[in-house]
DNA sequence: AGTGCACATGAAAACCATTGTCGACTCAGA
DNA sequence: TCTGAGTCGACAATGGTTTTCATGTGCACT
């Protein structure tokens, strides 16, 4: 791994919710970091490809990722602050096998996001 | 309503499936309507936020459309065919609320998709 | 240290879905 | 027919992402 991937994991790792490629970016220049945002964008695919990090899209088009603890788990986002929150989702994951189950689905992967207002923002 | 918009409504109405913008727009041409792409884009827009139609965004970050029935409701995509069967799902729709709750947020909204592979791909 | 080579980097250009602009057009009502 | 509000749509602009390609870099082998 190189310097400049090292150096998104990083980013991303101290990062406190979703971040854009281009965010990173910026974050790591201005952290004094030479880096070209062509790679940003690569180290963060080649770490979602791994697994390493979540991506998804945000309304507007853009791609955000965040690090994840290991294991499946889903977020529950501020819609207006960003701050996001780990939730797990047992539920969840029971009835998307059974809803698939039930129309012969198989491979099943599903996806899903809590979007609110929190508590700090709905102040 | 004007004949573009009937145009598209009856467009994304008789397809069968999800369906990009570009994609019905395309169509609409091929089946000798006079419609412009950004009329389209208007169209869709304002079908999905009137809820007579689905949105999402694909990995590729391309919005695609589909009609879909009154009310609250998800989807079931098979990943290789594109088909997509919609379900219900009472137990998700409690699971977000009460996890929504349980981290002080507001104005609950929520995103779920399950993919898989339908049990014609799967043969 | 020197050489070769596969792969990573990154600036700039290309890409492409989407949105903004603005003059033309439509159509209902006066 | 006139008028005005709203719609249309060609074109340009926007902006995130990807590709291109020349250059740089790590690394094994001499």
């Amino acid at each position: 791994m190189t310097r400049q991937r090292q150096a998104v994991a990083h980013a991303i790792a101290a990062a406190d919710g979703f971040r854009s490629a281009q965010e990173l970016h910026a974050d790591l220049r201005r952290a004094g970091e030479a880096i070209g945002l062509t790679t940003v964008y690569r180290a963060l695919q080649a770490l979602a490809d791994a697994g390493e990090i979540d991506a998804l899209r945000t309304a507007g088009g853009e791609a955000v990722y965040r690090r994840c603890s290991a294991g499946h788990h889903h977020h529950l986002v501020c819609r207006h602050c960003g701050n996001t929150v780990e939730v797990a989702g047992p539920a969840v994951e029971r009835w998307a096998e059974r809803v698939a189950a039930e129309h012969g689905f198989r491979d099943v992967t599903h996806q899903v996001e809590v979007f609110g207002t929190c508590a700090r923002c709905s102040r």
